[in-house]
DNA sequence: CAGACTGTTCAGATAATTCTGAATAGACTT
DNA sequence: AAGTCTATTCAGAATTATCTGAACAGTCTG
């Protein structure tokens, strides 16, 4: 069974082509509402998608992009242990593939995010006059959510297993 | 025993207006951190802070920032369930405070984009002929990971208690 | 060594977000 | 009704984030 598109038949590679580029559009919207440039997360999902490790040259092409921005690109990338970069013996250039905990270090830098979140409303806490009860209250309360966030991600982290590469 | 700052006295009341500033202006920097706009975060900030509901003029002087932009980011902070308006009789300007279950709410929100995140991988690998067969086990990796992370966070939103006002 | 290729950096261009002032409409007061 | 005060909307300004091209330094090849 052959997919159909504008009358046009597909071949089974065309047909992946197609919804690997559709992919990678999508996961650029969605990293871009986790913090992440759009660049960022499609090189994130180009990786997932393929598998195999990709050269960088590969990438600034098949993403329509500068190797500029796929540099600064992977470096963010790099920087938040999602990706790693390989060297493949007999060519030159570098190859990046998925990290073997990429999901994990995912969760430990949401993590991060929120217990740094708690950590500036404790410090707000401490600089409090002692009869500010009602602040003090509040900021607590706040300062527990926060808490309970970054436990439930705390045990995501350990939970996460390494993604089959 | 007084604070002191620059060989200058602070009265109580002084002491946590500057607190209250500081706290502010760093919510407002985390918010950005989440995707929040920096003034949502400010003003969410500051009903934290405040505890009783303040006046949408009172916001706009406080946070040195015009009513258009007061009313454009009150209007994100109510979509996303995290403050309500309220109103007082013998005084014609809207007030707000945070919503009573504002801290459930914004774990809600954060679940919703993990879900689609699911979703749009799901819908992804729908799509996939039958014999990617690689590519789909990547896929159900990645749509595992979001799963993981949207039930820690369910579980969160069913923990969390109100906010104490 | 000269030439080709690679990844990084950075100033400036481009694009996207965020803020403002003016215009508008509703609600209250006198 | 006229005059205030209110919140909202929106076009454009201001700010911020992102991308690019050029310059560079390193590495390999012939």
């Amino acid at each position: 069974m052959q997919a159909v598109i504008d009358g046009e038949q597909m071949n089974t590679t065309e047909q992946i082509d197609q919804v690997r580029d559709d992919f990678i559009t999508r996961m650029g919207v969605i990293a871009m509402g986790e913090g992440l440039p759009r660049m960022s997360g499609q090189i994130f999902a180009m990786l997932v998608f393929e598998g195999e490790p990709i050269a960088f040259g590969a990438l600034s092409r098949r993403l329509s992009v500068s190797r500029a921005t796929i540099s600064t690109s992977i470096r963010l990338l790099e920087e938040r242990g999602l990706i790693r970069r390989v060297n493949k013996t007999g060519d030159r250039q570098d190859y990046f593939q998925l990290a073997d905990d990429a999901y994990a270090a995912m969760t430990k830098y949401a993590l991060a995010g929120t217990r740094h979140a708690k950590a500036e409303i404790n410090d707000t806490m401490s600089k409090l006059p002692e009869d500010a009860e009602g602040v003090r209250a509040r900021l607590d309360s706040f300062a527990a959510f926060y808490d309970t966030i970054s436990e439930a991600l705390d045990d995501v982290a350990t939970r996460v297993s390494k993604p089959k590469i």
